[in-house]
DNA sequence: TCGCGACGATAACAAATGTTTATAAATGCA
DNA sequence: TGCATTTATAAACATTTGTTATCGTCGCGA
């Protein structure tokens, strides 16, 4: 629980005893390469976070063509935040696209902290903080970026993702057929 | 101070001399159609409650184009949160559509909050959910409907939006021209 | 080791969207 | 009230992006 002890006290301050008493309700869990860590149409009730290995975020649309809409990288929270939060069946899959090794965080574990941990409001809303930035970032890129420019700046929000992550895979990320991609690549602008 | 009262404890308990407290540090200001709340270039120390009117939230690109990217509504906070989280620059322009009233909450009464109400972190952390489901919402949308869905799902979002924005602004909202819109209104799919 | 499937590049064509210009109605202000 | 400005539509054309098909490489499992 070492990178994830890490992450927390980034955020907040908080004594050996009251972690140990948050992480009584954790457990660390593998999953295989392509394996499916959660699945859309339950109600979602664990976070994950990420001690080693890759996650995409994808949906599934009537159709049934997949949108990838996130990687998830190591020592990063992930989960269908959204419909977590809500109570709602979720819409999103969680894939490894790697062998990856996560912290699970129940969802009693969380409502433990928020009502036990002297900064466990704090903490969840620094949380929900950053990934409002991370998507206000985003939407905004949507906005006043190019697609080209979206593509080059793609590694600054995930580092080595060319390494780890096949190329259809981001071009759907980017909300462009992987064809478009290929093309994009060659020219300048 | 109803409204935000009102919206206030809709997300936390709280007594009424704690609000009193809170609301110490906040005051109410007016602007007229057309004027700018809030401007770029300079760090956003402010929050604002809309009391009534309408907020257009936009950005300017580099060839100084707006892009209208979010329609802020009575009993909504707005800001540049992001950027007021951040303490970095602002990025976007508020700018009242309409005669709008609202309530000002300035950092250090945003500060105080979190450091003496009872709830306050609680209230920061689900005001910051609140607007992570918005966005997620947003970007699950532009992955998997189509634009003339997402032209046609926005009373959802901005009710009665029709009659209180002009259409090339709501056209920028949803990412393409006004020319475009108009002809997407033409054809069912 | 072989063979199949996943992956990425490419080309040709189709569809969606942007650009420019024109026009007419609606709006707001002097 | 009258006039300038804003707004929405329309058409013609340009550009971007999607679709389909083909091909060559690579990696992985039988």
């Amino acid at each position: 629980m070492e990178q994830i002890t890490q992450a927390i006290r980034q955020m907040i301050a908080i004594e050996a005893q009251e972690l140990a008493d948050f992480f009584r309700f954790s457990f660390v869990k593998t999953f295989k390469k392509q394996e499916i860590i959660s699945r859309p149409n339950t109600i979602p009730n664990e976070i994950f976070f990420i001690n080693k290995g890759l996650i995409r975020v994808l949906i599934t649309d009537q159709e049934g063509n997949e949108h990838s809409l996130h990687f998830a990288l190591e020592n990063q929270f992930i989960a269908d935040y959204s419909h977590f939060i809500q109570k709602k069946p979720a819409l999103y899959t969680l894939q490894a696209l790697e062998e990856t090794e996560v912290v699970v965080l129940p969802r009693v574990g969380i409502e433990w902290g928020y009502a036990n941990l002297k900064e466990g409001q704090k903490l969840g809303r620094l949380i929900a903080e950053f990934y409002f930035i991370y998507q206000d970032d985003r939407i905004k890129n949507n906005y006043y970026r190019s697609p080209k420019e979206r593509y080059d700046l793609i590694t600054d929000i995930f580092p080595n993702i060319h390494n780890r992550v096949p190329q259809h895979m981001i071009a759907s990320y980017l909300g462009m057929t992987p064809v478009h991609l290929s093309r994009l690549k060659k020219i300048n602008r």
